[in-house]
DNA sequence: ACAAAATAGATTGTATACAATTTAATTATA
DNA sequence: TATAATTAAATTGTATACAATCTATTTTGT
């Protein structure tokens, strides 16, 4: 191998581990959530409005590093669940309010047995875990103000 | 909020950071890939070939945690821009082994300029992005055996 | 040797992702 | 205040991802 190769290797390079941990990691959701019907894109919307409900698109799209392209054919699907409901902001009608339903609710109690799951599949100490959560945070915010 | 919810919340779980940060830093390379007319993905599989010419799918799809369903259409692609060859295997027909044209040789001395330009993007101290490095490869490797 | 099991890729179907563009509504400003 | 600029979400088009299934080939077990 040529000298300044060593650069391309995948060995060398931050990103490769962090799109196929990434990737890996929300594979392992996936048995769990099928038994909710849920994908994990959907299952993290959800986690939004679990956590705070009668929030915008925009908002969720904020939060999830995702944009309408996505969240909009994938608010359609929960809606067609009956998981969540929409409606027009009054004060400003371009902005869309997305709600949990009941059903949407409900699935709260059957979605928390899903991250102790998960997290038994995670070979890291919690020192190690907790060094990587703070990382990654830290990298996010990097990413921010660019 | 109830007892018990904290366990949802995003900020809770060590999958929602590894998923964004994956995602975004990805997307990171899209402006600088663009100019060479590549993906995310192509440029990965590349990377592969570049570290190793002359090897199966099934040797890919290792490396970079892919399975035959994206690999497939992916490397169509990078044949149909001249990138890499096909050929079977003639000690096994089932293998086909994927090698980089001249072209697709070529493209290394241009995509090497690629990585620098992410890791000035990458926030983090050199230790941290190590320690980083070092948990993702320790995570990704919990996976291997389950 | 030969049927059964295993393996490598290809195919099919569903669900993201996201850039770029469009549409409708709101805000800023000359 | 009329128009330009901005903003929120929807739409369009391309490219992954991956489970499940299928096909062809090779390996195993008797």
């Amino acid at each position: 191998m040529e000298y300044g190769d060593e650069i391309l290797k995948l060995s060398n390079q931050i990103c490769f581990p962090l799109y196929a941990s990434g990737k890996e990691i929300v594979r392992r959701y996936k048995p769990y959530l099928d038994k909710l019907d849920l994908t994990y894109t959907q299952y993290i919307v959800l986690m939004v409005l679990w956590e705070n409900d009668h929030v915008s698109v925009k908002y969720i799209g904020e939060k999830l590093y995702l944009d309408s392209g996505t969240l909009t054919p994938l608010l359609n699907k929960l809606l067609s669940k009956g998981l969540i409901k929409k409606e027009v902001q009054p004060q400003d009608e371009r902005e869309l309010i997305i709600s949990l339903t009941d059903k949407g609710l409900q699935l709260k109690n059957r979605a928390k047995e899903v991250p102790p799951l998960i997290a038994s599949k995670v070979k890291l100490s919690q020192e190690e875990a907790t060094t990587l959560y703070k990382l990654l945070y830290k990298l996010l915010e990097g990413f921010k103000d660019e």
